[in-house]
DNA sequence: CCAAAATTATAATGTTTTTTGAAAAAAATA
DNA sequence: TATTTTTTTCAAAAAACATTATAATTTTGG
């Protein structure tokens, strides 16, 4: 995430000044605050995409706002770095119910912050993580997950459903014999009955129809086969 | 980093002396500086790999040299241990310097210094570092320190089960085939049973899950594998 | 409207995949 | 080397899924 925003709260003005140098330096906005107050005011005005928190703060300190963050919507997604003094502080973060993404412990480089701060925004990055989607009438699914969403909704399709309705949204409009489906779906080799084909595909529309008396999407092409119907 | 070139710098001559020959014992080429000036001039001309440097100089004092490094491009990256004198001043230089990597109080053993200036050039060589937390449900994985925590209480996990979780947990919700996963945690080079992959999944569930018959994490996707599922 | 053809429904049966328990083998550690 | 830990194998049991036979329904052309 090029020139993200990012908070930096410490109540040292020595250190938020050398972090706000370096991460600008690597083409970061960044804003800063000094106490758990103007941090909270601050991240609701704001909206940073990254927040640098110091464990130890006058007031409210880091780890709660850390905590706080979790529970509301809007901040729940923002990435958090915590700065720990002590190593043995670093148990205490982990232990607990860990709010933050990552940890970097003092004295450290500017390098490894850099370094951090990048892998962090990587890694919390939804959009860069593109995954293939096929998507057609209500349904859309996510190959890489091998998850199925029918007007929105997570539905279970069994390994054969899967892949047959796969092939079927792939090509919205076209029809397919049922001969073609089951050397797709089932392989080449396959013996068995061509009627297999229509259990399956009734099992299709009771998860996807509305009404599967009356199917709107998976259609039937009398004679020949069967289609994925696109709506006008 | 084996033969790395140290700049040690301060105004002790005994004490320069003292830290050049264990150094040097140790397998280190050591340069040296008496103050501010000459070291910023000697690593303009020699680039170190490390700097060791007192706290207390005449003229610029090693606070402000270290501070200076850290706004130059060619020299941010220079890893910095401080020597200091008093036990006062640690916490100004762990709150205020974090430019530096490590400090070391005096009086010190030469072993310390030698242990504290490996260590220093280990964390701060490229390609060993710059690990992050991998999160994922209840699950932190602290990669560098080969810690797992489960609800914020650490686990012990196997070697395999390790890098197993690793691999699930660092792509929340992509379904692994046993084929993919077997390749990338045990090798390209195995040769055994797939359902090897069935019983370590167990026992990560056993470890990870409240109850292990009905996971909320590690799903099954019946016919192609498994996932590390995360929850809405 | 009727009969033939095609499709769909249901349920029982058969198959595959996954889980599980237990024990053998291998590897790591003392 | 002995001991412990970890990994792997194997097979039975369970669960999930697929297939088939049969019956019912729908469609279509005459």
């Amino acid at each position: 995430m090029a020139g993200a925003k990012i908070l930096v709260v410490d109540d040292e003005p020595f250190i938020v000044e050398l972090v706000k140098f370096n991460l600008e330096s690597a083409g970061y906005e960044v804003i800063t605050a000094s106490d758990g107050h103007e941090a909270l005011k601050l991240i609701e005005k704001e909206h940073p995409d990254l927040i640098i928190l110091d464990i130890m703060l006058p007031g409210i300190d880091g780890m709660e706002i850390c905590r706080a963050l979790r529970f509301k919507r809007e901040t729940r997604d923002i990435p958090v770095i915590l700065l720990t003094a002590k190593t043995g502080e670093i148990d205490k973060v982990l232990g607990l119910e860990m709010g933050a993404d990552d940890y970097i412990t003092k004295p450290f480089s500017p390098r490894e912050l850099v370094a951090r701060v990048r892998a962090v925004l990587r890694r919390t990055d939804k959009k860069a993580r593109s995954e293939e989607l096929i998507k057609a009438g209500p349904v859309v699914i996510d190959v890489d997950r091998h998850e199925v969403f029918v007007d929105g909704k997570k539905k279970d399709f069994t390994p054969k459903e899967f892949e047959l309705l796969k092939l079927l949204a792939s090509n919205p409009g076209k029809v397919f014999s049922r001969e073609y489906l089951l050397e797709n779906v089932w392989g080449y080799d396959y013996l068995g009955d061509t009627r297999t084909v229509d259990v399956h595909i009734r099992h299709l529309r009771q998860k996807i129809e509305k009404n599967s008396e009356d199917p709107k999407y998976i259609k039937t092409v009398r004679g020949v086969g069967y289609k994925f119907n696109e709506l006008e």
